[in-house]
RNA sequence: GGGCGUGUAGCCUAGCCAGGAUAUGGCGGCAGCCUCCUAAGCUGCAGGUCGGGGGUUCGAAUCCCCCCACGCCCGCCA
């Protein structure tokens, strides 16, 4: 809803700067977006296209915020939305009219979970997590989960279809080492599988620092399943399985699920990967180096290496062969991947260009490390994501224990377990990706922060309010949701009100941002700022106990906050619980 | 050595791409607020050379250059 505003708001400017006659011929399209429309504290929407037309006009930019605004007459009449322009200092300020607040209420309870929704259409497939089968995931491999996923969700809001995919890196010289650590040490049946599995793969990685004969058995072992000899196959479906299925166990306790995974040997096996070497060598520069094919990449520090000289194929090859079949399935690709691969993706995107397919979008991330220093599954310093999650259910359930004496055992775990994962992705969600993090235990449990369960309790608060309204019969029930009443608007002057509205308005307008920065961290800072609101909101302006057409129109409002609110939480992936 | 990224109060963090209205919040600290819809809440106070130095501009946390610190990459690893 705040999109349209800020539209409203554009047409107007551009209406009243032709009136005024300022400028002749302004290349509006070319402006900076900064320069025409913000979100503003000062007021609903600002502009400072007084600055530019300053220089030009050569008056200080002050006059001609006024000059403009003169003419902003018709376009305040004709805008539904907007009911005043005004200029401040240089500043252009459009504030919103009674009727927006009105539609935006209108429209959250009409279009229910679809508010928000930007109707945009075509096909996605988004790469996310794809941690190598050799161990748990961690919480480096979480950033990569949270961020993906929240994307597919937001992306999937936004109108999208998203297809998910993890793909699954089964010929890796790690994978080989884990595979013989598993066929030389055993497996720990009593352990998660992937949490056996890294047992034998830390083993055998130290094994291998030592002996050369065990080097060369995993190089063996890499030829012989890139072979597909069927002993070696065996061998590695156990390990790799074990690992992958430990995995989903994971991902799917934190609300995470892959529509497909894809593995990575497939490729070599349909032959997708000598097509693709033999595309590259009839359009581009590949040349033999001792044995290996190198592709010659220009414009890059590093040549692509495509084949070793013993025959096998590489990372590279294989993603190459993997982004050639996934570009057919979709209309555009997006991989998430960890600064390490950065390098990598843009030669890779190169080879695709060459190739004619067009190359994937790439949010990249930068590392998680821990307090001690960087992670590494193969020294096993790294802290699993499985730990990460007992260890904050445990510190939610706490807090439910002594918040909530009331709750029966079972709501009890329910409840931490609702606040536990939210609280692990929201801290991973709330940070940009470009942004490096230290992982720390103490802050990770910290339940006090202003975090997920700041907005779960947000929602809670909204559903109790609703709860009792509807056992005092001023709100109806059907199929667990309410009837709000009808209600005047008009009602809802109050600035917390006021600003709680145009906040709840403003889910549009942050889901347009992160799909088109590809970026979660302002979703997250959105479900912040609408509980905050809403506190400020239940602080000021008691609702049950109201007169009655007050009472019917705040209903109305905290009706919309917990849809605004639990449509957040879902997705950001977190559940928005009633009672907490 | 080169490339990319990060550096904002004791700690974490938004803003940087698209320069403008008093630099965003949180944690921790201090002081208040439950006869009233859940205090996992609210209010106030203290705390800042926006890593450092130049430059561009009427105006720089934001753009440019140099430097410093940290991380990642520069494998016939993934």
């Amino acid at each position: 809803m705040f999109l349209k505003l800020k539209q409203e708001a554009e047409a107007a400017l551009r209406d009243s700067l032709s009136k005024s006659g300022l400028v002749e011929d302004l290349e509006w399209e070319k402006l900076p977006e900064s320069l025409l429309l913000e979100e503003s504290e000062h007021a609903d929407v600002s502009s400072s296209l007084a600055f530019f037309l300053a220089s030009m006009l050569k008056m200080p930019p002050k006059d001609a915020a006024a000059r403009l605004v003169t003419h902003a007459a018709d376009a305040v009449l004709e805008s539904k939305l907007i009911s005043e322009v005004r200029a401040v200092g240089p500043y252009i300020n459009f504030y919103a009219g009674e009727n927006f607040f009105q539609e935006t209420l209108r429209r959250i309870k009409e279009e229910g979970c679809d508010f928000g929704s930007l109707g945009l259409r075509g096909k996605i497939i988004l790469e996310h997590t794809s941690a190598n089968p050799d161990g748990p995931l961690h919480v480096g491999h979480l950033r990569n989960a949270t961020i993906g996923d929240v994307l597919a969700r937001v992306l999937r809001k936004a109108g999208y279809e998203v297809e998910t995919q993890y793909y699954v890196n089964d010929m890796g010289r790690q994978v080989a080492v884990a595979v013989l650590g598993a066929d030389r040490f055993g497996l720990d049946a009593t352990k998660k599988g992937d949490h056996a599995v890294v047992e034998a793969y830390v083993r055998a990685s130290r094994a291998l620092e030592e002996s050369e004969g065990f080097r060369r058995e995993a190089e063996d072992l890499m030829r012989r399943y890139e072979a597909g000899d069927p002993e070696v196959v065996r061998k590695y479906r156990e390990v790799v399985e074990k690992s992958l299925s430990g995995a989903r166990e994971t991902l799917t306790q934190l609300g995470i699920k892959h529509d497909r995974f894809v593995w990575e040997s497939e490729f070599v096996r349909n032959g997708d990967v000598r097509r693709v070497l033999k595309a590259l060598r009839e359009r581009a520069e590949v040349v033999e180096e001792g044995g290996a094919l190198v592709l010659k990449l220009e414009g890059f520090e590093k040549e692509l290496v495509l084949q070793r000289s013993d025959g096998t194929t590489l990372y590279s090859t294989r993603d190459l062969a993997y982004h050639i079949w996934k570009a057919k399935l979709g209309d555009r690709m997006i991989d998430v991947l960890g600064k390490d691969h950065e390098l990598v993706s843009k030669q890779l995107a190169r080879a695709l260009e060459i190739l004619g397919v067009p190359p994937p979008e790439v949010v990249i991330f930068e590392f998680v490390s821990l307090p001690t220093g960087s992670m590494s599954t193969r020294a096993g310093k790294f802290v699993a994501v499985d730990e990460l999650l007992d260890k904050v259910e445990a510190a939610a359930l706490d807090e439910v224990e002594k918040r909530r004496p009331d709750f029966s055992e079972e709501q009890k775990r329910r409840v931490a377990r609702i606040i536990g994962v939210g609280a692990i992705r929201y801290d991973i969600a709330k940070v940009s990706p470009e942004k490096p993090m230290v992982f720390d235990f103490e802050q990770a449990l910290d339940m006090e922060k202003r975090g997920a369960p700041f907005i779960q309790y947000a929602h809670a608060r909204a559903s109790s309010i609703l709860r009792l309204a509807a056992e005092n019969g001023y709100v109806q029930r059907s199929d667990g949701d309410f009837l709000p009443p009808d209600f005047d608007a008009t009602l809802l002057s109050m600035e917390s009100e006021r600003a709680l509205i145009r906040e709840l308005s403003k889910l549009d307008y942050v889901v347009e941002k992160v799909v088109r920065e590809l970026k979660p961290h302002h979703l997250a800072k959105y479900g912040r700022v609408v509980a905050e609101t809403f506190n400020r909101f239940y602080r000021d302006c008691p609702v049950l106990n109201a007169e009655p057409l007050l009472r019917d129109a705040r209903l109305n409002l905290v009706y919309c906050t917990k849809l605004v609110l639990k449509e957040t939480l879902r997705l950001l992936g977190m559940e928005a619980p009633e009672e907490m």
